[in-house]
Parts: C-alpha cells; structure tokens; sequence
RNA sequence: GCCCUUGUGAUGAAAUUGGUAAACAUAGCAGAUUUAAAAUCUGCCGCUCUUUAUGGGCUUGGCGGUUCAAGUCCGCCCAAGGGCACCA
C-alpha cells in the first residue's frame, strides 16, 4: 500500500487552485454573502505559528461558507507601515521598501504553501501609494467634515538622538537606543475626534452580540464614560475661579478642599512668584514619565495661598491644593476633595490632617456616630449632615445639586469619557506623508485632492538623527496650492494604526480609483467573521469601529459597525529548554531521552525543562512553520492547529501531538484507499433494505454531517475534531458484507466523510475526493445535507437512580410512556436491591433520559 | 486596589446548557505482527475498598447552599492568567 505523500499532493492542488482561480470571488449581488477577514499580519520576514493558527481557523470558516453557498470574501494583505522597517534600515542599511516587499513576498509563499483559500488577486499592502492614498484623499474629507484638529501634545523626545520616541522605545524613562533620559516635549500634532463619538461607541457595544464578552468589557472601560457635572467655586480672596468635574455632587456637605493638577493655569499662574511650587510642579512632570512605580502610593499637595467659597454653606472656606494625582487631561483638572467618600481624598488629608465629614449614612447606621477611619465609604446611603440634602438619597441629592447649579449658573450636568482623541502625527519616515503644506501667507493648507497621493521620496537616508523626510534636501519644500508662494510640507506621517483601521473596506474593491467601491463596501461590510489575538481588543478595534463611523459621516458607505462577529484566539505556546549557563535552547536542536529529559544534540548536554509559555524569539522556544510544512505537510500541521484545545484558549505545541495529527492523516488516507475498490462503481440509486451494521454507519455519517458543521458554526473546532475522529473510527471498524446495502452505506460514509474534513485538510481532502471517482473539486463541493430521520435512534437507555445515585440502566424504546418506564425501572433486580425497605416517596420521570427515585 | 476569565484523570480536553462525569486524542502498560525496530492492529488505562464482582464507596480548586438531581445555578474563600491603573 502507497502511503500518502503529502509535499508532493499539497503543491499540486495548490496549483490547481490557483489555475482554476478556485478561490477568486466576484460581487454577485444576488447571492447571499459571507465575509472571513483574519487580522492581516505585519510583514516581519517569517510566518509564525500563531499566524498559523489564526489563519487557519478562518479559513476552517470561510471553506465551510463557500461549502453552505455563499458568496465568501477571504482576503489577504499587508500591514505594511512601520518602525521595524526603519529599524532594519539603521541596522542593515537597506531601504525600508525594499525590506518590507521582500519580507511579503517570502511570507506570501509560506502562506501559499499551507494552502488557505485567500483571494490572491485582492492583495495589497498599505505601503503601497495606490493605498495610502486614498487615506490621504479620506484625511481631506475628514477635515472638512470638522473630524479632525491640530493640538499641541506631548512627546517623549530623545535629546541625543533628537527624535521622537514611541512609547514602547522609553525603556524605565530612557531612550532604547542612546540610553538618555527621556523628556517631554510639546509638538504640534494631528488629532481625530474618536471622543465625539464616544458615546456611540460606547452604546453600540451592546449590539456586538458575537463579540467576545471580554473585549466588550474591555472596551467600555476604555471608554470610561461616566457622568457627572461641572461645579465653578469662587475664591474668597479675589475674583478668582475654579471649576471641577465631580460625579458625586450629593458629597458637596463633606467637602473639605480643592485640589487642582499641576498643569491647571492658575498653578502656572501661581508659580510665577514661588518658587517653592515651581519646583513641586516640576517633581510632578517628573512623576508622570519615569518613577511612577515608587511613588503612585504617596499622595502629595502644596497648599496655595487661595481659598475657595461652598457654594452652599455660609463661612466655609476650602483650602486649595495643587496636587500631584490629580490629572490635567481629564475633566477639568480641578476637583474638590470630599475625604469620606474618595480613598484618594481621604488618603489626602489624613497626611494634610484636613476634615473627614460622612455625609453619606449606610442604613443601619446613625448620622450622629457614623464616623469614616481609613477606608472611605463609596456605597449607597442616606444622606446626613447636608442640610437641604439630609434624607434624600444618593441619587435625589445628585439631580438637586444639578439642578441649583443650574439655576444659579455655577453649575451644569456633564458627561465625560476616560478615552482622549486619537492622536495620529507620527515623526517617522515609513509611514503615510500626512497631505498638508504650511504657507506662511494661507497658514495649514490641504493637498487638493486630484494632486494625491503625497508620494514618499525615495532617496532618503538614515545617517543623521532625526525624521529622514524633515532633513530630506527637496522634499518637504513646494509651493502653496493656493498662493503658489514658497511653502513647507507635514513631514509629519499617519500612525500605522489609520492603515489597519480600513483595510478592511479596501478589500471589498481593491482596484478603485476612489477609497473603495460604495456598492461593494455596502454589500460585504460589515465582516461576518473577524478573527485575531486579543491584544488588538481595544486600539486596533476601537480605532476601526470610529474610522467607519467617520467614513458612513462623509457619505463613503453605510455601515457603522465593520465586524458583526469577532473571534480572538489563544496564543501557541511551547516548553521552554535552558543551558546551564541559563541560555535560552531551541527545541529543534534537541533529543528527547527515553527517561523524558533533553540533550542538546551538539554537545550532549542535558537541559532543564521550564514552564510552556507563548511561543518568542527571546525564549527560543519557537518551531518553525516550514520545517513542520516540510516534514509533515500542511494539513498535518492546520489539523494539530484545530485538535484538542479550543481555539480561544492557549494552545500547548508538543512533538507527540503533531505525531498524533500526521498518523491521522496516514491513517484517513487508509481509510479510504483499503475501501476504494469496493466503493468505486456503487451507484447513486439507494437500496431498499440495510443491514443493522449500515444502518448504524448512516446513523454515524449523518450525525457527523450535522455535528461537524455545528461545531464549525460555533468555533468548536475541536470537537469537529473529535467527532471526524469518531466517524473514521466507526468507518474503519465497519465489516462490509458486499451486500448493496452495506456498500451503499460506506460509500455514503467515505465520501461523507471527505467532504466534511476538506475544510480543515484540504489537500488530503482533494486527493481522497479524485480517488473516489469525483468530478470537479472537493473545495467547490457543496457541504452534505444531514438527513434528521436517520439520526433518530430506535431505543434510548434510560439511566435509572435511587435518590441520585446511579443503580441501573434500561435500554428502552424511545418515547416510551412514562407510566411504562417507571413499571420497568421499579422492575430492575439492583433498583430492588436499593429500595429495598424503604418508602418510595416520588418517581420522577424524565423521557428519554432518566428516572429518579426518592426514598 | 478595581474589573474580567479560567480551575475536570499522568496530559490536551468533552459533557446535548440542571439529567449516565471523563467522549476524542496524547502519554503509558500488555499482547499480535516483525530476524529486529519503526509503522500498523487488538486490549487495558480517574482514585479507592473488599469478599476481585454484572460489587461497594469516592471524585470536576476548597467550604457551604438551592434542587428529586449540580462540573453546570447561588454565596464565601483559594490559586493561575489577562485588562485597567490616581479617570474625581
């Protein structure tokens, strides 16, 4: 018997699959469309296993669409951008373009080479100006529609290296590559408005009903919508004002100072002639880039010589503080301190001793002895030593406070949000040229849109600190579109988070000459089937979410939400191996001792096992995709991706389950070529009579079909597993007696059974499905329909228990009366045995399943 | 500190959503085949007690509760992982 050869047999169906262009898909708007869209991967050089993981399981999905009729989009492309590309040109003075297509197409024919059924003809990098172009074109619109402004904001800013640092380059406050401490700087910077629709965004959450619980969760945090109001206290000493953002305005009675951020104006204002607060302020700033980790306990204040008026308590005076946990960036930077009921209050002014009033009363307690030590009391309550407010609730008193703020013009009811807008300058070169040019007569004027794209220059150089397009010696210098007078371009590019925050519309028409196609868009949007890691659930996400609403804003679709389902997968996690030197080891250059213990193989020392964690470079405990390819073949590898754990949790790569997965492989292809010659010239006509054996067999074949195709629906991949398993088991153990019946049923059996494997080994599956006798392709066949009748059993067993306990088991007929199951149940020698002498209380009768009877 | 998730045999796990816990696979053990090994095939495989049976008891991180019945629902606790981190 021939084994299968699987690096021969997967090349040649990929080649058939590209002839044929199988996998290419056109907008037929008639037939109902499913849209698959795995995260697009940033080309590193080399896929990894996670990709391989995440990739697959969307392709299980997209060929079991396609398999149920639908018109599927399963698209791949390039998240081309970013700083390893510079990274690469620093180090191996080689152009970042250059880098990034040969690394695509490297990892573009890995990706071939395990077989997925992707729609070559729509890829597309975001490098690509025919791309970042039209995201140029859409920033134009998004100004014009009011979606965007232009702020000072902070950087950290290398001084040696004179550039600006993302945050992951500031390693404990200093620059990664020079080592200098790190400083802040303002620079003028690009901003969406993600916070206009944050309410939306936040609403929308609750409609994301195949999203995982998680992420949602996740998401509304970072949104962090809370409401409150706006409440100005006035100054005793002069005409000054202050206003805060609270959402406990019914704590108004408790408080007892106010505390403002250190980047609050009227601390500025302050400083001018103190030098004291100048400095405190300066420790402050400090605080927020580097030694938060020491001191984020200790909560610190400096005492103005400024003292603020209750607004609704005659004589009460509340000193102000500038304090270090307070934050300029939300709300107003300014709060009033009411200790009892805010940890950080009250932390506060035990060390300032400042006074500690409950205005708040759980019940059962008495406002007269209710008193707050060290932990503030933030539950609800009654409201006590409030005057006007004492016996409302929390709630009654909030709405008043409101409302007299109101009606006095001090106050107003507010909402505010923990999210910021989306800053999206990046002083960087890899990355798409922002489409605006400074004139000194017009001020910031926009590229008319027939002059896009805003082409990179080519000819750039690395040598000299800095953004290579700033100190380009041409680029950047153009006359105003407007004047035509001498003027200066952005040097300033996107954030690669813009690239990924559309992609996923240009896939719908990756050809047009405007962003995408509406009718397209509107057709393939939203994405039935989003599937990526977790550590996208918020940016990436939430970025898109605001980036389809700003698109539907200026009439370029109409949808709002871009993924309808969204599946985050676990990571790939592998042992890790250690030297007694305490360096990392790869796996692959190990030998595995019969005792379970490794060697390396080079020199024959014996390395410690450690824990398995998440495949990585540093840890070296990665396999290689290619060299699993190479030695097993691509199913092999895409089936031991979807046994065993479920797909959103880690996954453990060991040698034995590989070994396992490949045997399978082996193992079905057996399956099928010992059956062949009895199954090859069955007809499609159905006998009239089947044995009990065929019977079974079909009951298993249409159970499978069923099962299968759930679990694939639900993301249960390895009970589609489990149960293929189970149904090349039964097909293995099946004895044919030749008779019409019974081959009837296996060929039913086997060819049931390549169908419903082809989404997972699809090369495997195309092979079976040609030695079978079958026209066209396995991957253009559609799913096998399940016939319900033939899943009903004939008879059930019926569990039988005396007070719970399991005591016998009856094979009965199904949907046996009651009254009938509990005759035999009391019937059984063993229920007998248990019962006996005792009272039968109640029977309780369950059909089908189960009979309970309490003593 | 707050929020979320997970906890089941030696291992990865399953359990029709309250109704036979451990399906399927991996590892292991025994046997067949083989000159031998690999591969393949067959059988065993949660713990425990005794009278070794077609027997009894126990078992889903721990303790308690609801129920005729709990891995599943409720409460408290423990452990691991993840997210947020002075958000007023």
């Amino acid at each position: 018997m021939t084994r299968y050869n699987a690096s021969a047999t997967e090349a040649k169906w990929q080649k058939v699959w590209t002839e044929n262009e199988t996998f290419t898909v056109t907008e037929d708007y008639d037939l109902p469309k499913y849209y698959v869209l795995e995260m697009f991967p940033y080309p590193s050089g080399r896929i990894h296993m996670g990709h391989v993981r995440n990739y697959t399981q969307g392709d299980v999905v997209a060929r079991y669409k396609r398999a149920k009729g639908f018109n599927v989009l399963h698209p791949m492309g390039w998240d081309a951008f970013g700083m390893p590309a510079e990274n690469a040109a620093m180090e191996h003075n080689v152009h970042p373009a250059k880098w990034t297509y040969e690394n695509i197409d490297h990892m573009k024919s890995q990706l071939k080479s395990i077989g997925f059924s992707f729609d070559w003809t729509r890829e597309f990098a975001t490098c690509d100006p025919e791309y970042y172009g039209k995201e140029q074109a859409m920033f134009i619109d998004f100004m014009n529609a009011g979606l965007v402004y232009r702020k000072e904001s902070w950087v950290n800013w290398d001084p040696v290296d004179n550039t600006v640092l993302a945050n992951e380059q500031v390693i404990d406050g200093k620059g990664w590559r020079s080592g200098a401490v790190v400083e802040r700087k303002k620079l003028n910077q690009w901003f969406f408005k993600i916070t206009e629709v944050a309410d939306d965004l936040d609403a929308e959450l609750e409609n994301l009903e195949r999203w995982p619980e998680k992420v949602r969760v996740m998401q509304k945090n970072w949104i962090g919508r809370s409401k409150g109001m706006h409440l100005t206290f006035n100054a005793s000493q002069n005409d000054e004002e202050i206003t805060v953002y609270t959402t406990r305005p019914d704590t108004i009675f408790g408080a007892s100072f106010i505390a403002i951020a250190a980047d609050h104006p009227l601390a500025a204002e302050h400083a001018e002639n103190n030098a004291d607060l100048g400095d405190f302020i300066k420790e402050c700033r400090k605080l927020g880039t580097s030694e938060e980790a020491l001191e984020k306990a200790e909560k610190k204040g400096f005492k103005l010589d400024l003292t603020m008026k209750h607004p609704f308590k005659e004589g009460c005076e509340l000193p102000v503080y500038v304090a270090n946990f307070v934050l300029m960036e939300y709300g107003t930077g300014a709060v009033f301190g009411c200790p009892a009921h805010d940890q950080r209050d009250l932390d506060f002014a035990r060390k300032y001793d400042l006074n500690v009033q409950a205005v708040v009363i759980p019940s059962g307690e008495d406002v007269s002895t209710f008193a707050v030590e060290n932990i503030a009391y933030t539950d609800p309550g009654t409201i006590g030593n409030s005057e006007f407010l004492d016996g409302m609730t929390v709630e009654q008193a909030k709405a008043k406070i409101i409302d007299l703020g109101e009606e006095g013009g001090f106050g107003s009811a507010t909402t505010n949000y923990r999210l910021r807008d989306w800053g999206v300058s990046r002083q960087r070169y890899w990355g798409a040229p922002i489409p605006i040019v400074y004139c000194d007569d017009c001020g910031v004027v926009e590229i008319p849109k027939e002059e896009l794209p805003v082409i990179l220059p080519e000819d750039i150089s690395f040598d000299k600190p800095g953004n290579p397009l700033d100190h380009h010696p041409t680029w950047k210098h153009v006359n105003c579109p407007k004047c035509a007078k001498p003027a200066q371009r952005e040097t300033d590019t996107f954030d690669t988070f813009i690239d990924s925050s559309w992609y996923f519309a240009r896939f719908a028409s990756p050809k047009s000459d405007a962003p995408f196609d509406k009718k397209a868009v509107d057709y393939w949007l939203p994405v039935d089937q989003y599937v990526g890691g977790v550590e996208h659930a918020i940016l990436h996400l939430l970025y898109s979410r605001f980036y389809t609403r700003a698109m539907k804003e200026v009439g370029l679709c109409d949808v709002k939400e871009p993924f309808d389902g969204l599946f985050t997968q676990g990571m790939v996690c592998h042992e890790t191996y250690q030297d007694k030197e305490g360096n990392w080891v790869l796996p692959e250059d190990l030998d595995k001792q019969s005792d379970g213990t490794f060697k390396i193989r080079a020199t024959g020392e014996v390395v410690k096992a450690g824990r398995s964690v998440k495949m990585s470079k540093s840890k070296k405990n990665v396999v290689d995709p290619t060299a699993i390819i190479d030695t097993y073949g691509a199913d092999t590898a895409r089936w031991f991706m979807l046994s065993d754990s479920p797909p959103e949790r880690d996954l453990e790569w060991t040698e034995e389950g590989v070994e396992g997965a490949w045997r399978f492989t082996q193992r079905l292809w057996r399956t099928v070529t010992t059956n062949l010659d009895a199954v090859k010239n069955v007809t499609a006509d159905q006998p009239s009579n089947f044995s009990k054996e065929a019977q079974d067999l079909r009951r298993m074949t249409h159970f499978s079909i069923a099962s299968i195709g759930k679990d694939i629906e639900d993301f249960h991949f390895n009970s589609s597993v489990a149960q293929t398993y189970k149904f090349s088991n039964a097909i293995g153990a099946f004895k044919s007696n030749n008779s019409e019946g019974d081959l009837f049923a296996l060929r039913e059996a086997i060819e049931s059974l390549i169908l419903v494997t082809s989404p997972m080994m699809p090369h495997l599956a195309e092979e079976m499905w040609k030695m079978v006798g079958k026209e066209g392709l396995v991957s253009d066949a559609a799913w096998p329909v399940s016939r319900p009748e033939l899943i009903q059993e004939t008879s059930v067993t019926v569990v039988v228990q005396v007070q719970g306990k399991l005591r016998d088991k009856l094979e009965v007929a199904k949907d046996m009366d009651k009254a009938e199951v509990e005759a035999l149940a009391l019937a059984s020698d063993k229920v007998q045995k248990a019962i006996l002498g005792k009272e039968i209380r109640k029977i309780i009768v369950v059909p089908n399943k189960i009979v309970n009877i309490v003593v």
